[in-house]
DNA sequence: GTGATATAATTAACAGTGTTAAGTTAAATA
DNA sequence: TATTTAACTTAACACTGTTAATTATATCAC
């Protein structure tokens, strides 16, 4: 009976495909400039089949952020090995949050920009990867306050505090390439450093 | 010889006709839920006249932006009367512009975020709106460090710290309104507070 | 192996999109 | 009044997301 199990198999595999082939055009084109007919002819299929794997345009768009945020949880529970010195590893976060966010910029802006315009349920409810990912920031953050080195605000302002100044020159960044700034990892650093000594007790 | 000037006028009525009703489908459906044809009827007039007035759609809202940047202006230049306290005068401004920001949330995705999706010129270039925007700040900033209240870290560094910690709690709050944020205010003013404190000597 | 059944994938179509070229109307000039 | 010029509209093109109806294909029972 491994007949079911091999389709099971087999429709999964395409699911995975349309995906990937919707992250790359979306990633290299833009979601609004990325068709459906586009997606369906880099895979080889007819427009309509993705409709038996995906509800609509805006559900695969929700699953190639769900990924993005998974990579992103990634990277960053890579980092968190020492417990001694959470401000390092706080800074070491927030500089790979930012990377992370210039490194795919399209990505980035379809998860925290893009996607909330068209998905009004967030991603980061609870369970959700997106909440893991705050989760992860609040621990960071919950261990400066602990260990007293952060001024003794609630760790919720504090963590929110940290997400507006990366989520802010990430997105500056990206969205304004041209504009005059300082030598971006001088900028990240300033800004991370700035917002941690301001945090400082 | 006033047929001449009597059409001018009347063609630059319809330009700001057009515009209001660009900017206010733009504004409550969102920019790419609106058709160059819902436009047109908005203002009574077959979708191409549109065209005599704007290139394309991108340039409409192109034009929608450049408003939008000078109401933001408008409302920061009330607020420099006093040089007297710096610091507090930029505490204010941070706060009016997070506010602008939150008053006319699609004006401000529309102008930081989706404009410089579609056009590269970006719209901080020399002598535009957006640069008297940022020189605002610099103004501010550069008192600040002048009184040597601030860290002696260059301007416009400073000046881009101050403005990614604004820009990236304006656009969470607008992009993430059912996340559980602490008290909207407390919020504000803490980032505000915190990124200053952190930029003080 | 043959026929029935379920499932996967396709074709055709609908109502809508931005935009252009060609055509029409109306007003100002001579 | 006839002609020129500007403003505006109609018709069309090549697309878009999505649905319903249809075809092909692979699995099952006999």
């Amino acid at each position: 009976m491994g007949v079911k199990e091999r389709r099971a198999r087999e429709k999964e595999q395409l699911q995975r495909q349309i995906l990937s082939a919707a992250r790359e055009l979306f990633v290299n084109e833009g979601y609004e400039k990325v068709s459906m007919r586009k997606v369906a002819n880099k895979i080889e299929y007819s427009p309509t089949t993705i409709y038996l794997y995906f509800k609509d345009k805006a559900d695969l768009l929700d699953s190639v952020c769900k990924e993005t945020l998974l990579n992103l949880l990634n990277t960053l529970e890579q980092l968190k090995s020492d417990i001694s010195d959470p401000v390092e590893t706080l800074k070491k976060s927030g500089r790979a949050y930012i990377e992370f966010g210039l490194k795919y910029p399209q990505d980035y802006k379809l998860t925290f920009v893009i996607r909330p315009q068209f998905q009004k349920g967030l991603g980061l409810e609870e369970g959700s990867v997106g909440e893991q990912v705050f989760n992860y920031l609040r621990e960071m953050v919950s261990e400066c306050i602990r260990q007293q080195i952060f001024r003794q605000v609630d760790v919720e302002t504090t963590g929110q505090v940290m997400w507006s100044a990366v989520h802010g020159v990430t997105l500056l960044l990206i969205d304004f390439p041209d504009f005059p700034w300082t030598e971006k990892d001088k900028l990240i650093d300033t800004v991370i450093d700035t917002t941690i000594a301001g945090l400082k007790a």
